[in-house]
DNA sequence: GAGCCGTGGCC
DNA sequence: TGGCCAAGGCT
């Protein structure tokens, strides 16, 4: 008797693999493709520097957040000899608000590593590109296929749902990843791997959308087997997420006339070598008093202000609730070791993650 | 392999 | 409003 799975695996259509899809395909994506700031021109060869700057600015990020990260970068540093020369601090600087903050440092690492081991020009093949900081299969075969013309295609989430559908792939997301990238690699056109790699990333932005597909106008709707089930939108399967627990701390917002105190994170893990200003541990049921008695320690120090209300942050896997405390410094107090004064006024050049500026804006608000 | 790692926008 | 989602990688 056969395994659920195998009965699974046998009902997915994966034996459809119609040889018209990858002109359908390309011929849609030359009539529709979208203008974005990395992209080359029709018929243009696509800079490797701007190619590898989008993809990982784009890991898990969207098209319009990234944008004006994406001209910032490119108009200080314009290809990546320059991005390697600069300092990561700038570079974590630049990247603040942008999230995923690891991501940062291996961009940094990346260009260092292409400037000094590569002559400055980047791996031309996956296996040379996987190699690098930061770039993964996913980034290795874009890079490949978008910069390079290799006939591979990327496989990430939007790709996934676009081809789940296509052949109503029953297996759940993470298990059916191999397959998938097979019947991925069907949608291939015989050249421009880069464009139809970019077709099914596109068609996944603007047709074959998570919710409310707009099947009508999409050039692969008539062997479409989820359509042919009206079941579009109940792929990729896969199993529903759990949430994290609510975790609790203090924030401490101390003011020396114009200026903040404010401290480095250590280098791995959450917002890793971001400015903060000096809090408790975030804990899992961790009571106000508990995250009080955290407070750094100075002299001539007023006494603590509790903020009315909270600071609410959500995270990938945990969601954050801070109390946020203030107090005032006597001029010339000294920053307790490991921390440092800024002036609010230049706080815009700090690496601040975004859940830092909501406390700093909490305890300032009027 | 599964958990960790940000943020903003959507309905 | 809360859960889901976005051109994933690292450990």
């Amino acid at each position: 008797m056969p395994s659920p799975m195998a009965l699974k695996k046998e009902r997915s259509p994966a034996a459809n693999t119609s040889p018209a899809r990858p002109k359908l395909l390309l011929d849609w994506y030359d009539r529709h493709r979208r203008r974005l700031p990395w992209r080359a021109a029709p018929g243009e060869t696509a800079d490797p520097y701007r190619v590898w700057l989008s993809e990982i600015m784009l890991q898990q990020t969207t098209v319009k957040a990234v944008g004006p990260y994406f001209e910032k970068f490119v108009a200080r540093w314009p290809d990546v000899t320059a991005l390697g020369r600069a300092s990561l601090d700038d570079v974590l600087r630049m990247w603040a608000g942008l999230g995923y903050y690891s991501r940062a440092r291996n961009l940094y690492a990346c260009a260092v590593a292409v400037a000094r081991d590569h002559g400055g020009e980047f791996p031309d093949t996956e296996e040379g590109l996987r190699a690098l900081p930061g770039i993964g299969p996913y980034t290795a075969a874009a890079i490949a296929a978008i910069a390079f013309d290799r006939r591979t295609m990327p496989v990430d989430g939007n790709i996934e749902r676009v081809v789940s559908r296509l052949f109503a792939v029953e297996e759940e997301l993470p298990q059916a990843k191999p397959l998938i990238r097979q019947l991925a690699a069907t949608l291939l056109a015989d050249s421009r791997a880069g464009d139809s790699a970019q077709a099914l990333m596109d068609l996944g932005a603007s047709i074959c959308t998570p919710k409310k597909p707009a099947c009508s106008l999409c050039p692969l709707n008539e062997d479409c087997a989820a359509r042919a089930q009206a079941t579009q939108e109940t792929f990729p399967r896969k199993a529903p997420k759990k949430s994290g627990t609510l975790r609790r701390g203090a924030a401490f917002v101390v003011m020396r006339g114009d200026e903040l105190l404010v401290r480095t994170r250590p280098e791995k893990g959450l917002l890793g070598g971001m400015t903060e200003v000096p809090g408790s541990d975030w804990l899992a049921g961790q009571d106000d008093k508990v995250a009080k008695e955290q407070a750094p320690e100075l002299k001539g120090l007023s006494r603590w202000q509790r903020r009315l209300g909270v600071v609410t942050h959500v995270f990938t896997h945990f969601p954050l609730e801070l109390v946020v405390y203030t107090a005032r410094a006597e001029a010339r107090t000294r920053a307790p070791e490991g921390m440092r004064w800024v002036a609010i006024a230049t706080l815009a050049d700090e690496a601040l993650p975004n859940v830092m500026r909501k406390v700093i804006a909490h305890a300032l608000d009027r």
